[in-house]
DNA sequence: AATCACATGTAAGGTGTTACATGATTAA
DNA sequence: TTAATCATGTAACACCTTACATGTGATT
């Protein structure tokens, strides 16, 4: 039966900030929830429909975007207030890292040097988007920089973790580097 | 059509440490695997079956203990040479917090008081496993290693997130602490 | 004898991803 | 007028989760 689909918050978070087109509010989840959100597109037009109809969003003719009606809005607040969904983790880089005997230390080597790159790219992304958002000062400030602030600390861990295990894999393979392929 | 399972990897890897019953790979998954990664169990004994159709795994007689053959081996290194599959990210506590506003200041609250006991737990967790994984010193323990450190480096990233973010939320909330479910 | 853990599965049904289909509007 | 972007969807299908079904072996 699956767990729920969380994607109702998301797309009613969305139309929360402001009413808006189907597409708008893909972007919006694309670009700005992007960092700790994802949805299928391809449910979002549905999920547009099933609130519709069930009274949480609205059309307002022009352009036709997509509007929250009081309803929506209490039912964002009723969805924000259960309780988080854990999603069962799944660590590619993890589960190859681990059976990193199997796949050869040159290969983890590769693997660690990516992880690294990618958050550095990730801290620069993050600080641009930090002063981006602390320009701004809306209501919901504070609470973009609180969600900034986790990728902020996220992304530093994994680099300096990645730095941590490339210096520490050497140690592991002088004996291995012999029979790359043996079995 | 959805991204390709990984399922797979999971079961050749776990398998590849050991011959062992679908039940104990599953069990392996759960308690090893499982800071990491997670298996839907009714996924496992089906996937068995696959593989040993295609030759990847067979059967040894007594207790049925599945065991890989040689070209299961060579089909597990493939697999773990492919590029990781980025699972895209679904954050419902960063989710929850991004619409803090609407959720209101005091649940934001808790909600980082519960991801800071988590990071605690979890930091327990890998201080007894590095110790449980150390003393083992088998030819997988260096990436078994990797693996925990970065779980060590996670949940110390999100505890001094969560301590911050606990910190700085006061800040925000002076006003709307007078009109909390007001419209 | 009853209970619990081990062991191997199956079934139902929601969820999620990708790719495609279709039209309107704007820009070069 | 061709192309690109905006806009609203639909369809196919793989994936995943949960719960159930069934039997064996050991322990109390």
């Amino acid at each position: 039966m699956a767990r729920r689909s969380q994607t109702e918050v998301a797309v009613l978070g969305a139309l929360s900030v402001a009413p808006m087109t189907g597409y708008a509010v893909r972007e919006a989840i694309r670009d700005v929830l992007g960092h700790f959100w994802s949805e299928s597109f391809g449910q979002i037009y549905p999920t547009l429909a099933g609130l519709e109809e069930r009274g949480y969003v609205r059309r307002a003719d022009r352009a036709a975007p997509f509007e929250l009606t009081g309803e929506g809005v209490a039912r964002l607040r009723e969805l924000l207030a259960e309780p988080p969904q854990r999603v069962p983790p799944r660590n590619g880089v993890m589960l190859r890292l681990f059976f990193g005997r199997q796949l050869g230390p040159e290969a983890c080597r590769a693997l660690l040097l990516e992880a690294k790159a990618d958050a550095e790219r990730q801290l620069a992304e993050f600080a641009a988007l930090r002063a981006a958002v602390a320009g701004e000062g809306g209501p919901d400030t504070p609470y973009s920089l609180i969600t900034i602030s986790a990728g902020v600390h996220t992304a530093r861990a994994a680099l300096a973790w990645a730095e941590e295990s490339l210096a520490a894999l050497p140690e592991a393979t002088p004996s291995e580097l012999e029979q790359p392929g043996a079995d």
